[in-house]
DNA sequence: CCGGTCACCTGAGTGC
DNA sequence: TGCACTCAGGTGACCG
């Protein structure tokens, strides 16, 4: 579930919990969960610093000493806790249900402190860069940028560069990184934007208040530490913007704008939230 | 370049 | 109580 909002507080807490922390071991109980073999992951994580933790799109980015880069993708149900090392039973380690990598951290105040991995459904993925790799990712345009570091004009260009339906070119992380369908959906309803009207179609001045209530709308709910939902959970407990989601998880309710019975389809592959009345395709 | 569908996984919720 | 079923959202792969 973690968007944009959710993986910024997940990545903030992360850098006030563990930055600047050295990882004495590294322990693995899921091979798929790495895009890097676990002998090179292992290899050159044990005994590096973490120098810095932040967001990358919906990614948590975390930096480390020697010029190594981990993006973590947390696809639906990947969640951080900082918790005691598992326990060992005739040299194995205990699992804790659905912890899949284990960090032992250096010098805490606590001992045997560690930053562990939890993924319900295993979706999520990890991948260890060098800084010439990274640099080429970054350069690649497989990310797209960052809805605050959008301007108008240049979003849309971007938006309007292609023929598909709105609410998937919001989805499209290469073309914008960040909305996932919550947000989606809300910054649509925001603007009375109907979903499935052509991205195309867009006037310059429909492009400025679409952006503008996608960086409010995130805004928001960063302040309000992001929206909880049955899976996610932050480091320090959920967020609380569910309670202002206007039209997602709200089909066969009011809209809360003009009274009207908010709708649910699918658009775009997706679950789309959205009220006919106010957000005309026109 | 599109959209549609499925696969990846598991738990929660629903209806019988 | 249990069982079958659907649903959830992020993304990549595949097909038409």
């Amino acid at each position: 579930m973690p968007e944009l909002p959710e993986v910024e507080t997940i990545s903030r807490d992360l850098d006030e919990l563990v930055g600047g922390s050295r990882i004495n071991r590294v322990d693995l109980a899921h091979p798929k969960l790495l895009l890097t073999p676990l002998d090179q992951f292992q290899g050159c994580l044990t005994g590096a610093v973490i120098n810095k933790i932040s967001r990358l799109g919906k990614m948590v980015h975390f930096e480390f000493s020697g010029g190594r880069h981990l993006l973590v993708h947390l696809k639906m149900t990947g969640q951080f806790g900082l918790e005691a090392w598992p326990e060992e039973n005739e040299g194995r380690l205990v699992w804790p249900q659905h912890a899949y990598l284990a960090f032992l951290l250096a010098d805490r105040p606590r001992n045997r402190e560690a930053l562990i991995y939890y993924d319900i459904r295993k979706f999520g993925r990890m991948r260890l860069l060098d800084q010439p790799e990274f640099d080429q990712y970054l350069s690649s345009g497989l990310l797209g940028q960052d809805p605050f570091g959008l301007s108008p004009e240049r979003f849309h260009t971007l938006i309007t560069a292609s023929r598909g339906r709105l609410k998937g070119q919001l989805l499209d992380q290469t073309l914008m990184a960040g909305l996932g369908n919550i947000y989606a959906d809300e910054s649509l309803f925001a603007s009375c934007l109907h979903p499935a009207r052509p991205a195309s179609s867009l006037t310059p001045a429909e492009s400025a208040e679409l952006l503008g209530h996608i960086k409010d709308i995130l805004s928001r709910s960063i302040a309000a530490r992001g929206s909880t939902t049955s899976n996610y959970q932050g480091l320090k407990g959920g967020g609380s913007y569910q309670d202002q989601h206007q039209v997602y998880g709200r089909s066969g309710r009011k809209c809360p704008r003009c009274g009207q019975t908010i709708e649910k389809t699918t658009i775009a592959g997706r679950t789309t939230s959205y009220c006919r009345q106010c957000q005309r395709v026109s």
